[in-house]
DNA sequence: CGATGTTCGCGGGCAACTAG
DNA sequence: CTAGTTGCCCGCGAACATCG
């Protein structure tokens, strides 16, 4: 198992924040997750579970096989406070299908996108600052597959979610999976184990292991080496619900329980939790883009036959008129390619010598890139939202995060100047005194300026002197 | 919702001008 | 000479737009 080492610790200013809000002393930190299959939605059943998800600080719940439409639950009579919820149920048939999130009102509005499929799948994505995004992906998949209709049906559900979690990769979404999948792992490890071929139904493990997503129960009990631990009690008890969640939130998980709530809610099935760390998710620490160090020089490899020995070059046109033996003039152009590719190269690679080239990347088209403009256009930023009543009172309530960063950025550009000013010492900001700091920040915004542009004109100095250089040097060889 | 970019109107600052 | 007027430029922020 490989856990990237981010060992990130609770720290003192989150303590901080969690004293800001004394509500529940963890919410902030952790977010919890739960998932039950309800066995057909009640008011009365409803109700326990808002009861409960209150109590146990539960902030996404996911509901499978509600059996009701949309419109059913709007009418029913729950107290419904602090949560939103969002159905979804094929209102024509609804027996057997339905799926609703139960969503925390303050998470609610980083919701970006809904998307709903046959009843069955409920796909929310939220957004969060520094472009940090998290797709929850709800599923009840078919119960029976007595028939072949059934079972490609399911199959259908299954690629359906196969593609949201691909989509969701491609645009580096954090994703929970969660639901009744109504298919049990046990059986493809088997089948996998035994090296039999795997029925299409249960591929979709298959994928989810190679989308690198976690089976957090599976996982925190251990069960490839001890007991399984089932999550559906009938005639058969078996572990059909599943949590899965990309690795980063694996990492930061800190609980994953399956409990027995079936005294509170009537149900049979068992309901699955987990909580993780959200400090670097839904409350950053702010933080402007880093600068991608890796990509600053590309290097080319150039051949370079002139340093090549005479031997060297010998060999290498013999070789390359064996090779060229095997060359199939009749063959598409693709085919032709990959020849030349393939067997050409390598002779090359084999006999000529080669250089490095390093391409500089225009550093005049880059400066938006550079740290100092970022820097720039963080104060800008920050500027704006203290001028703001609403987004005040956002950063008053983080202020802390803020003004770590702000002295870092501080310290970064090396302000002395400006280090000791009223705004980097608060540790509580009043909105009484939002001028003042403002006029701070523009202190701070002029001189990063007049640093900022000290650095372009030297910039651009360098590259007239560059230009001016490369000229001499062509007459030079001219003449 | 958050990040980023773009447009546009407003007002301050400044210079040129003008009326008293 | 001075106080007020006009016109222009520029920077800022509000508002809008777009993407994910």
């Amino acid at each position: 198992m490989k856990i990237s080492n981010d060992n990130t610790i609770p720290n003192l200013i989150n303590n901080n924040i969690d004293m800001f809000n004394n509500e529940h002393d963890n919410q902030r930190y952790f977010t919890k997750i739960a998932v039950l299959n309800i066995c057909t939605l009640t008011e009365y059943k409803l109700n326990n579970i808002f009861d409960y998800i209150r109590k146990n600080g539960i902030d996404i719940m996911g509901i499978t096989e509600t059996q009701k439409t949309d419109k059913e639950i709007k009418f029913f009579n729950a107290d419904k406070t602090g949560y939103k919820i969002i159905s979804h149920n094929d209102n024509k048939n609804a027996i057997g299908k339905g799926v609703m999130l139960l969503i925390q009102n303050n998470l609610e509005k980083h919701i970006f996108n809904i998307e709903k499929i046959n009843g069955r799948i409920l796909i929310i994505d939220l957004a969060f600052r520094n472009n940090k995004k998290l797709r929850l992906i709800l599923f009840y998949n078919l119960a029976n597959h007595s028939t072949s209709v059934d079972i490609n049906n399911k199959i259908d559900i299954n690629t359906h979610v196969i593609k949201q979690i691909k989509k969701a990769k491609s645009q580096k979404m954090e994703i929970i999976c969660f639901g009744d999948f109504n298919l049990q792992y046990r059986r493809f490890k088997k089948r996998q184990d035994n090296k039999q071929s795997i029925p299409k139904m249960l591929k979709i493990f298959q994928k989810l292991e190679d989308f690198n997503l976690w089976d957090v129960h599976k996982e925190t009990y251990d069960m490839d080496n001890t007991k399984e631990r089932m999550t559906y009690f009938g005639h058969f008890n078996t572990r059909i619900d599943y949590i899965w969640i990309s690795e980063n939130l694996f990492t930061k998980t800190s609980k994953a329980k399956i409990m027995n709530i079936r005294d509170i809610i009537k149900t049979d099935h068992a309901l699955l939790t987990f909580d993780f760390i959200n400090e670097d998710l839904i409350y950053p620490i702010l933080q402007t883009k880093k600068l991608n160090m890796t990509n600053k020089h590309l290097i080319r490899n150039i051949f370079d036959f002139d340093n090549t020995e005479d031997e060297d070059l010998l060999n290498f046109q013999d070789d390359l008129k064996k090779v060229a033996n095997f060359f199939d003039s009749n063959g598409s152009i693709e085919e032709k390619w990959s020849f030349f590719k393939t067997n050409l190269l390598k002779v090359k690679q084999q006999h000529i010598r080669y250089k490095e080239f390093v391409v500089n990347i225009d550093n005049g088209k880059t400066f938006q890139h550079i740290q100092l403009y970022k820097d720039l256009r963080y104060i800008v930023y920050l500027r704006r939202k203290f001028k703001k009543k609403l987004s005040f009172e956002k950063i008053a309530l983080n202020w802390i995060n803020y003004n770590k960063y702000l002295k870092h950025l501080v310290k970064r550009n090396s302000l002395e100047e400006i280090n000791s000013t009223y705004l980097l010492l608060q540790h509580r900001i009043s909105q009484f005194l939002i001028g003042q700091y403002v006029k701070e920040l523009n202190e701070i915004y002029d001189a990063l300026f007049s640093k900022f542009s000290l650095n372009m004109f030297n910039l651009k100095n360098e590259k007239i002197k560059e230009a001016i250089d490369k000229r001499c040097a062509d007459l030079a060889d001219n003449q």
